[in-house]
DNA sequence: CACAAGCAAGAGCAGTGCTCTCTGTTGTGA
DNA sequence: TCACAACAGAGAGCACTGCTCTTGCTTGTG
């Protein structure tokens, strides 16, 4: 703030431009699907080729400004629609979180396929886009912590686990659920693996000629989720 | 049979060649990615990138035929794992369909990423892929079904599905399975999409800084979809 | 054993990501 | 206020891609 100009036209005209070229981008991505061009890209922002350059070092840098902006838009989507269920009801806020990422997928599958399909060729996710990638999860953590607090989630005692899994599973739960027996947490992060294979399932096809009913499929596999976890 | 020569050797030879470019297709798969260059497996094959499409139309035909195999490899490695459990293990013998999936999936990322990744651009899997498709999850629900028959499988026969949902899940099941309840086929078609769903994040970096342990993670989350599925 | 069928080569088209050089503009620090 | 450094965009070019079409040559086969 010290030291900057309350108008930095250079900085926020960059600004705009970056958004813009990432705008046209997500378009083409949802016409064209991943294998995006940049020349098109560029075509379409009436400039050429190489002006892109100027704003993205490369293409992948492109898609990974994409792949960060779509985690944010699925965390932002994800909390939002829990956030409108009452805090008391732990079921509703399952769904809610559920609904949101599948909903979220059905409208931006592109964008979906690039954060949980196949990695990109030689492309490595940096540092940067795992922040952005726990948004959601988080939520279904603060849902199932909020049911063990209440202590209104199923469970039996003498369930135990494994030493490493129970490893794996502590560290996990440990700064978002930590009040969440181990046992517990190892079923969420199933459900969770269930959710998201459910909709890749779905928006991949591999669902095709065998759910019809994709709505009222996907409700119950998410509800029998639920129980399964013991909310 | 009959008007077809013992040593048709023209079509001998071209099958061979096809198989040539597929193995070579499949090598580069595996170190350059889902990106396959004709060119550069026609460069390796020692022959002008032209030559290719006497054997393929086109790119997305080489790659559907690339899909083809990959099923039906995986459809070969779940049944041979699973035929070589003693009939009455039914824990065993899903534990090694569960197993005999993440193995060929980790032994073969590239082709599992074909199959079961976001779908190639612009593509459009034609109906021999299904055929092939089915094999894997076959094997599975043939061993709920000799669970029903033997009348091992635990489920609370007042569980009931909804309308829909039993309706695209009775269908499912109706070939390979017919002897399982509704409810519980409902549960094996969640747990055929949680060992996928694993898989996947395991192969797609999902699971990078949450599970280390990652061969203990999954076979306990896929015992405990056995008990879940009730076997 | 003649020949049709099948094959690979080569040139070429339109597209791609990316680099480098050059010019014109414009915000900005002194 | 103003010179200038920083910047944006253009354009040419390189090596690559999938794919088509024409041209000859080889070879299995009726």
């Amino acid at each position: 703030m010290y030291g900057m100009k309350a108008t930095n036209i250079r900085a926020r005209v960059r600004a705009e431009m970056t958004e813009e070229i990432k705008r046209i981008a997500r378009r083409h991505l949802a016409t064209d699907g991943a294998n995006l061009s940049l020349r098109a890209v560029a075509r379409d922002l009436g400039v050429v080729s190489s002006a892109i350059y100027r704003y993205f070092a490369s293409r992948d840098e492109l898609l990974t400004a994409l792949i960060l902006d779509a985690y944010n838009s699925l965390g932002q989507a994800v909390e939002d629609r829990e956030g409108a269920v009452a805090r008391d009801d732990l079921t509703g806020r399952w769904m809610a979180v559920c609904d949101a990422v599948r909903d979220w997928a059905l409208q931006r599958p592109h964008e979906y396929a690039l954060i949980y399909g196949s990695p990109v060729p030689g492309y490595q996710a940096p540092q940067d886009t795992v922040a952005a990638a726990t948004r959601a999860v988080t939520v279904l953590g603060t849902v199932i912590q909020d049911a063990a607090v209440a202590r209104r989630v199923r469970h039996d005692p003498l369930e135990t686990l494994p030493d490493k899994v129970a490893q794996d599973v502590r560290r996990a739960g440990s700064v978002i659920a930590p009040d969440v027996p181990d046992a517990v947490t190892a079923r969420a992060l199933s459900a969770w693996v269930t959710l998201f294979g459910l909709v890749s399932f779905e928006l991949f096809g591999q669902l095709n000629r065998v759910v019809e009913h994709r709505d009222e499929f996907f409700a119950h596999q998410m509800r029998a989720q639920a129980r399964f976890v013991g909310i």
